[in-house]
DNA sequence: AGCACGCCGACT
DNA sequence: GTCGGCGTGCTC
């Protein structure tokens, strides 16, 4: 038997599989989807198993056995390996980058080297001085000791342990270990049925009350127990067990056990809400789908509070009758207490919930809940895609416009498409949810003359449970509030709402989007603003550390009280953070309590939850915070909602930023009046007539999609047409610019036959929507033209026709790499960018 | 990614 | 004459 093997080095030339024979000892354990351990040249790596089969082609000579088996079960399923495979190809990575996304942090592979004691067997007629006799028997006694501890322990033998390595008696070998141990707890095993222990009880001495009372209980409860658990029980001490174990009467051994962030919280059982009309005609098609096991995609548009959730939850119930599985997908950010709680109060002990708060052994333990079965339910952020589910009947996205669903780093995947792929792998039903869909997934749904059936469905939710009204949003202008001289940062008409909340006793959110607006320092007097030294950008001051930060290389400074350029005093902190939000509100309403969530505030772990417990309970008048207020809160004395300053995502350029501007208005006023007390939203802009902010107070999502599409096609951006970023760098300029029109050069040059092909294919009778488009822009410089000493340079590539501008990318990209390594050029990928920078 | 093999400058 | 620089190429 041999298996192919995909090795964990991310290179060109290792980006394919390698032949291994399965040694017949570890077949049973071999399976594709193994995490494996192999000789690949000198030394072992991790690999995973892609393929088995009962011939090579390779040489026999040139064959090396499999080593071990990492896993008990395969942490991969076969399913998830052609999904890996897909990855690759789609987004443009090593195969092996994809595989290990798909994997918790903790099965990362670790390789250590150590020192082991070589052959004996020839040597031993050295006449062995006592120095080697003192080395070997140390490493013996230690069955295996690095390089460092040997060298630590016998700091003056150096010369002679290199001898010892060199001759044999020693040997180096490489270890592929795991980041994380499972965790371990002592526990007790009374004999089966606690035979024997009335016996003990009476052997034992009659002062040993505390044996006594351990054996009693045992006797009582003749099931194995935590150590911790009986010593809290029954107040005694581990002495006092571990004695009753040393004359054999009970084991105590080490057991494995699960890490549980949710342990000791009981989740309140709730059942099914009896659906709405609306929810209802939704839920049917979804439902049908899933009974009848068939592949579709539903983009669910429900206004915000039009209840989504008990849609999902439901699907889910139905997912489970028919003995399949279901993912949930949530954006990190709003995977809040909350929502974890309903629906672990649905489904109880059948959920696994894998969020980035979570530490590495938690996350892996949730994890393993699932390949051994004992879950059905997961929830969680972008990598819970990744669940290995053999039986998936069901992908939920919540939020589905959201950005944080493509990931930044390789292989930059977004999640919504690795769902629809996987979805059709397992014939799963995909729902993907939100109140603003993106427009990507908005044109998915409607007809196109070369595409008679959509790809997605729209289901549509117009409505509020229990027919609450959207809030009235008042556009507030602030140029006006500017000429009549209020130059603070609240308008006259949110300062009189917010005051009225404080009469009244309830709740403000006030939302302050920083985004693209970070808080830098100038000089007021010279102008100077500090620059990072290795990035091209200024750096950001954080209130905290008292410290400037560059947020692309880490690089820090601390604050200057005198600019550096000048000597000039007059500095100022430039861009409204979320601190002086927090002082101005201070100064105009004396007493008032704010809870302020923002990077600063919520690093710390459970902090996000803490803040928003004091806010439900009312602890504060104010939740001021950055777009984490924005998503799936819901308090019931939230009357008032205010946007400080809309614009800040409008004035970024990147086409897609009128498009967050109404999502984000859409979402944060959707905050307001979702009980039974009518709610009001404020926005300040300095744009009121922009079409995104005037949409977004009418709560008419379509009429903003309609505008924006025409927008969108007129300029042959996404939905219309598709793009790949390709960014270049290099720490020199002239060969950066060289290398990088060289590429474009040659990418137009591959992409010629591809567009003539089409062009003799189709005649004139296709329309021009099926035919294929392929420009390249650029290069230029990157919008942030220098990182951690590099300079930047990108091109941008708008298609349409997706597998072929793929292939020419591709095969470019080889071409080009080729020739950039040796000049420690970086070319990196990005297929769908959500940023053009 | 490592690591070895292989062809040209400053040293005992 | 050798030690060693890192350029090129391979790993089942």
């Amino acid at each position: 038997m041999y298996a192919k093997v995909i090795v964990d080095v991310p290179a060109k030339q290792t980006n394919r599989a390698f032949d291994y024979e399965v040694p017949s000892s570890l077949s049973k354990w071999v399976e594709v989807g193994s995490r494996v351990g192999v000789p690949f040249g000198p030394r072992v790596l991790q690999g995973f198993v892609v393929e088995l089969q009962e011939e090579t082609q390779v040489d026999a000579k040139r064959i090396k056995p499999i080593q071990n088996v990492l896993d008990l079960v395969p942490p991969l399923t076969s399913e998830l390996v052609s999904l890996g495979r897909w990855i690759s190809r789609m987004y443009m990575c090593h195969e092996v980058t994809a595989l290990q996304a798909m994997l918790p942090a903790a099965l990362k592979a670790k390789y250590e080297r150590v020192i082991i004691v070589g052959d004996e067997s020839e040597e031993q007629s050295f006449l062995d001085m006592p120095d080697i006799e003192a080395i070997i028997s140390f490493v013996k006694s230690k069955e295996s000791v690095s390089m460092d501890v040997l060298l630590e322990r016998f700091s003056k033998e150096g010369a002679l342990i290199k001898e010892l390595l060199s001759s044999g008696r020693l040997t180096e070998v490489q270890l592929v270990k795991d980041r994380m141990n499972t965790k371990k707890a002592l526990t007790v095993f009374p004999p089966a049925g606690g035979r024997g222990l009335e016996e003990a009880l009476s052997e034992l001495p009659a002062r040993a009350n505390k044996q006594k009372d351990v054996l009693r209980y045992l006797i009582e409860h003749p099931h194995a127990i935590r150590l911790t658990e009986l010593m809290e029980t029954i107040e005694v001490g581990a002495s006092t067990v571990k004695s009753l174990a040393d004359r054999g009467w009970i084991e105590l051994r080490e057991v494995e056990v699960m890490r549980d962030p949710y342990m000791g919280r009981a989740f309140e059982r709730t059942k099914p809400l009896t659906l709405t009309e609306e929810q209802s005609g939704v839920f049917a098609p979804i439902r049908d789908a899933v009974a009848e096991d068939r592949h579709e995609v539903f983009l669910l548009h429900g206004v915000t509070g039009s209840g989504k959730t008990e849609v999902y939850l439901q699907s889910i119930q139905q997912c489970l009758d028919m003995d399949k599985e279901a993912i949930v997908l949530v954006p990190e950010i709003s995977l809040t207490p909350q929502m974890v709680e309903r629906f672990k109060g649905r489904f109880g002990d059948l959920v696994a919930v894998l969020h980035s708060r979570l530490s590495n052994g938690e996350r892996y333990d949730e994890w393993r809940k699932i390949t051994r079965k004992q879950v059905k339910v997961v929830i969680g952020a972008r990598s819970a895609i990744f669940a290995p589910f053999t039986n998936i009947g069901l992908i939920i996205i919540d939020e589905e416009h959201e950005s944080s669903y493509k990931q930044e780093e390789s292989p930059k995947y977004h999640t919504r498409d690795v769902a629809v792929q996987r979805a059709k792998q397992q014939d799963a039903v995909v729902v993907l949810g939100s109140a603003t869909p993106s427009l990507e997934s908005m044109e998915k749904t409607r007809r196109r003359r070369d595409r008679p059936k959509p790809p997605f469905t729209l289901l549509t939710m117009k409505e509020r449970v229990a027919s609450r009204p959207m809030p009235p949003v008042t556009i507030v202008d602030m140029r006006e509030e500017l000429k009549t001289g209020n130059r603070s940062m609240f308008s006259r008409s949110l300062y009189k709402a917010i005051e009225e909340r404080l009469h009244k006793k309830e709740q403000t959110v006030l939302l302050l989007n920083r985004r693209g607006y970070a808080t830098f320092v100038m000089c007021r007097t010279c102008g100077f603003v500090s620059q990072c030294p290795h990035c091209d950008i200024s750096l950001t001051y954080h209130q905290s550390s008292h410290a400037l930060r560059c947020h692309y290389c880490g690089y820090a400074e601390r604050e200057v009280k005198e600019c550096p350029s000048c000597q000039s005093e007059h500095i100022r902190h430039f861009g409204t953070g979320t601190q002086r939000v927090e002082e101005e509100l201070s100064k105009i309403f004396p007493g008032i309590r704010v809870i302020r969530m923002d990077v600063d505030t919520t690093t710390e772990k459970g902090s996000h939850e803490k803040w928003l417990t004091m806010f439900r309970e009312k602890q504060a008048d104010v939740l001021l915070g950055t777009q984490m207020v924005a998503k799936g809160l819901d308090f019931p004395d939230v009357t008032l909602v205010g946007v400080i300053a809309a614009d800040t995502v409008l004035n970024i350029p990147d086409f897609r930023s009128a498009e967050r501007t109404f999502q984000l208005l859409t979402q944060v006023a959707g905050r307001a009046g979702r009980h039974e007390k009518q709610g009001e939203v404020f926005v300040q802009t300095y744009t009121p007539e922009h079409y995104s902010v005037q949409y977004a107070s009418h709560h008419d999502y379509i009429a903003f999609a309609n505008h924006e599409m025409d927008i969108r096609a007129n300029l042959g951006y996404p939905p219309y047409q598709r793009l790949i970023l390709i960014t270049f760098s290099h720490e020199q300029v002239p060969l950066l610019v060289r290398m990088a029109e060289a590429f474009v050069t040659r990418l137009k040059e591959i992409a010629l036959p591809y567009t003539r092909q089409q062009v003799d294919l189709f005649s004139e009778a296709v329309s021009m929507d099926s035919s294929f488009h392929f420009d390249v822009l650029g290069p230029v410089a990157s919008p942030i033209s220098r990182i951690k000493d590099r300079y930047r340079f990108q091109c941008v590539v708008k298609y349409r026709g997706e597998d072929l501008a793929a292939e020419i990318v591709g095969k470019t990209v080889a071409w080009f790499e080729e020739r950039s390594a040796k000049e420690k050029l970086l070319v990196s990928v990005d297929v769908d960018p959500q940023y053009l920078m």
